[in-house]
RNA sequence: GGAUCGGUAGUUCAGUUGGUUAGAAUGCCGCCCUGUCACGGCGGAGGUCGCGGGUUCGAGUCCCGUCCGGUCCGCCA
């Protein structure tokens, strides 16, 4: 037997047990005539003592054992004389009876502590490692245990788990596939599914009725701190089902979840709508943590002879409540630079101090008077001690900085309170994109979202007005600012999907040959239907108030989409490129 | 496709205006130490300054190219 119990349980009650302990070697603390030794496994550390007087050959072993070597110990649980409140093994310690070492390591590039000296790239490279450290074993089971309550909760409310297939068939419509070239049928490929969205509502037709599934995505797209090219959807679909139903079940699931891993309670989710969203926040994912929604000044600040506002379609502000005393030249300044910068685009930035006492002091004092002033705070609500942030331009580019700068402005002052969860559906996307490079629509959400039942007769319009007004039954669940997951009630008529189709562009052979099955099984009696899917690895990093997914994928991906560890992509022999019937075009 | 930051000891980093033998911490090795738990003390080993080219009497430092890594924009229906 290699342990009667692991390093994390041995308590006072256990004191005289003799007991059997397997794990790694964490630390040890040598005094010449006894040695301390910290064991882990991932259940804690329990601390072994060697003494030189009880047993010299044991004690000079033990001080030989490096750094994550792996050993069985067998001994006697003794109270502590001096006790490590610290630790909850800490009451107690091992004295060895005896040692064997199951295995000798080499010593580790970086050391397996909460807060390792390793850097991203070594820690990837030696992942197997990293995963020994806690904080990322606490992040991989945290999200076992998410898994787990999902199960429970979407079994209990008779969703079936259903498995859809990996290899499917590409399409243009929207994220890059991957792709997987296939042996047996020369010359053509399968594609990995950007999601399972098309087989789920095949599930509806097939009458599974309410479908959930957490699945493997893939998309070949770049990737951020917060995007893979794998990724986990919690994915649902449900039959006879209006858009209430979906909120209803879903915003169920989002606070059981918080409830049972949390212990919080999240109350009922506020709404708005996409295009609230955008004129409030210059973001379909704002984050409620902190007020400061943006105003319009266009009425109050134009025809007053300052040029710049007057040539501008759209000039709006934020108003950073109670900072203006005190607020530097050198934080102006910097916060102009960085509005500046190419990612955010502004050409400057305004601002306006409303002093304690009443008065105004603005970077535009030359062309607006006191009074001006005045009516801008009343407009936008501020108060004296007050501050007023202000750029104009092209209106949806400007309220979108707006919205980068409001982040910003949230971050530099400490608006957002740690542990504070704020969620929100965003309701009534649009149905349509007009793309400006390749001038075509493109599907907002995805080709098969049901426009509002109002906005179907606009559909026959050839106006980009009108087209560009239709909302779809689309919606987002966002929380803190992170787009969390994103479902729609979906078109279940062969004709209007047809129609849809046409409107983005398809010819009625093209959308047969990509998506013929689906128009086929709409033919057979589809039910209404919609659903959801929730960003897994998003929910697990937002839930502990992490900004990067990476520690709750055991096996991450690089920047460049590399896995470090195996070292993977790679080339191909040249055998098995023939078997695939591929040329590798080698560039330059 | 673009912007930006970085690459120096096993690791994390410092390295001034271009100037003698490139430093610190930690880890590693050795010796000492019987209550530590970030143990302590003494000593030691450890470097192709990512790679290639250039400027210069002289390059870790400046210039060009390239590779690798981080963050962001585009992209991600």
């Amino acid at each position: 037997m290699y342990r009667t119990h692991n390093c994390g349980e041995l308590r006072m009650d256990h004191i005289g047990q003799s007991v059997t302990l397997s794990g790694w070697v964490d630390a040890s603390r040598d005094f010449g005539g006894m040695t301390f030794m910290d064991m882990r496994d991932r259940y804690g550390i329990t601390q072994l003592v060697f003494n030189m007087d009880a047993d010299p050959d044991l004690c000079t072993s033990a001080r030989k054992l490096g750094r994550e070597y792996v050993i069985q110990i067998i001994g006697e649980v003794r109270e502590r004389s001096a006790k490590n409140p610290k630790r909850p093994t800490g009451d107690i310690e091992i004295v060895a009876k005896s040692l064997q070492v199951l295995n000798a390591s080499k010593t580790p590039p970086f050391t397996i502590t909460d807060d390792t000296d390793g850097g991203d790239d070594i820690r990837m490279k030696y992942r197997y490692l990293d995963i020994r450290r806690h904080p990322v074993q606490s992040k991989i089971i945290f999200r076992s245990k998410l898994g787990l309550e999902t199960r429970k909760y979407m079994s209990a409310q008779g969703f079936i788990e259903i498995e859809t297939p990996f290899l499917i068939k590409s399409t243009p419509e929207g994220a890059r596939d991957f792709v997987v070239p296939s042996r047996m049928n020369a010359g053509q490929f399968y594609a990995l599914p950007q999601s399972p969205q098309t087989f789920k509502q095949i599930l509806m037709v097939a009458g599974m009725d309410k479908y959930f599934q957490i699945v493997k995505c893939f998309r070949d797209e770049d990737l951020r701190a917060d995007r893979q090219p794998e990724f986990t959807q919690i994915d649902c679909e449900m039959s006879f089902v209006h858009r209430e139903d979906i909120l209803q079940m879903f915003e169920g699931l989002t606070l059981s979840l918080f409830k049972e891993m949390l212990g919080l309670d999240l109350g009922t989710f506020p709404r708005m709508s996409y295009d609230d969203a955008m004129r409030l926040y210059g973001i379909d994912k704002p984050d409620l943590r902190f007020e400061m929604p943006i105003h319009e000044l266009n009425e109050k600040a134009k025809g007053k002879g300052f040029s710049i506002f007057d040539a501008m379609p759209y000039i709006g502000t934020l108003v950073l409540a109670g900072k203006a005393e005190g607020y530097s030249n050198k934080e102006v300044k910097e916060l102009t630079e960085w509005v500046q910068r190419p990612q955010i685009g502004a050409k400057g930035l305004v601002q306006v101090k409303y002093n304690i006492d009443g008065t105004f002091k603005s970077s535009v004092d030359k062309f607006y008077s006191q009074d001006d002033l005045k009516s801008w705070a009343d407009a936008t609500g501020a108060i004296p001690g007050d501050i007023l942030f202000i750029l104009c331009g092209e209106e949806e580019k400007t309220r979108k900085q707006l919205g980068e700068l409001r982040l910003e402005l949230g971050r530099r002052h400490g608006l957002i309170q740690p542990g504070v969860f704020k969620p929100l559906w965003v309701l009534d996307f649009p149905l349509l994109e007009w793309d400006e490079q390749t001038n075509r629509y493109f599907a907002m959400h995805h080709p098969f979202t049901s426009p509002k039942a109002n906005d179907i007769t606009k559909m026959s319009s050839d106006d980009r007005e009108v087209l560009g007004s239709i909302r779809a039954d689309a919606y987002d669940l966002v929380i803190n600012g992170t787009e969390i997951g994103g479902g729609s009630i979906r078109i279940h008529d062969r004709e209007l999907q047809s129609k849809n189709f046409a409107l983005l562009g398809f010819t009625p052979e093209k959308a047969q040959e990509q998506f013929g099955f689906l128009l086929n099984a709409f033919e057979f009696g589809a039910p209404p239907h919609g659903g959801i899917a929730f960003g897994f690895d998003r929910l697990c990093a937002v839930m502990q108030g992490q900004t990067s997914i990476r520690d709750y994928i055991a096996f991450p991906k690089n920047n460049m989409g590399r896995d470090m560890m195996i070292d993977a992509p790679s080339s191909l022999e040249d055998s098995q490129l023939r078997e695939l019937y591929l040329n590798v075009i080698k560039e330059g």
